[in-house]
DNA sequence: CGTAATGCGGATATTGTATATCCATTAGGA
DNA sequence: TCCTAATGGATATACAATATCCGCATTACG
């Protein structure tokens, strides 16, 4: 069980928008060349941020993405399940009803004993990211990154930055 | 990300053999009968509970699977690892090295911290399984599965119950 | 205007993993 | 001795993740 390698691309791309001053840009290609990853790929996972309305993205050179809305207001989940989906890790297909024992057709009452514990500890991991916002996370790196790491970035992005 | 079908098929085999009279077995063909799913690729499951010591095999007739330890001594957390491998949800490929500003070959001390959230919900999904027992399963089947049911189940295993 | 850069969506290729089956071997009960 | 069982290796199949390519509509800028 593993989750796609687009979800740790968007919560770095995330974070890098979370940074910029209000309302400025940042094109899929600037995105992809400051994580090295590949820029026709990680447009895809950018599209699924922007459909479901965490950032939102504009044509034209100059164009580019931003956040949506305030980083404080964008969790880990929202970002995760964008691109991951919000499906459930544990897929319950019933076999219990399988029993050569039960009557053909049956269909018990209630769910499976078995998904609810494993669906309880989905909601564990699900609390869990949809309590860390994004600002925290931008704070927390703002804090603890070197000063001289934090100032080169600063101006690389600066130059890339449109709008 | 979604978890092998593997783990649902072994949590319930696990259930069936910790309702089992103590010492009894289960060979892989019954335990596939019953679930509704293929004897062969079951067998491989099995085999991977039966290598971290959940179950313990035995051969030749009246050969099959029982628990090696007390179904109180066994979490869900041991079973779902044992098939799924103890690894985590996100995988961190360090892509905050890859910034072109950064010099080469830089190497930042400490986890990343984007790594650190989702491990951290990661923790908590694994906490909540740790937490729960095969046998706290098995007694609220016996609780809350009617008694029809229970009976018909009880007279099929019987027959099928080696050693 | 026209040109180039951008997001967007569709189509497709490539890779890898989950799923599934088969077989040879070993061991034990009848 | 024969049958049945687990074990482990090899292999086939299906499907999802990864990656690339292309055409299109939009927009900034000269």
């Amino acid at each position: 069980m593993q989750l796609r390698n687009q979800v740790e691309w968007v919560l770095h791309c995330c974070a890098i928008l979370a940074m910029l001053p209000e309302g400025a840009r940042l094109s899929t290609r600037a995105l992809a060349e400051f994580h090295g990853v590949p820029k026709e790929y990680l447009s895809k996972a950018l599209q699924s941020l922007a459909q479901v309305g965490i950032v939102e993205g504009s044509l034209g050179p100059a164009g580019g993405y931003r956040l949506a809305r305030p980083a404080s207001a964008i969790s880990f989940l929202d970002i995760v399940e964008a691109v991951e989906g919000g499906g459930r890790s544990f897929a319950c297909t019933e076999i219990r009803c399988n029993a050569p024992c039960h009557p053909p057709g049956f269909r018990p009452e209630g769910p499976c004993q078995v998904a609810r514990i494993m669906w309880r500890a989905d909601d564990a991991w699900r609390r869990e990211l949809a309590a860390q916002s994004l600002s925290a996370l931008a704070d927390q790196l703002g804090r603890e990154l070197p000063a001289d790491l934090q100032s080169r970035t600063a101006g690389w992005l600066k130059k890339r930055i449109s709008s």
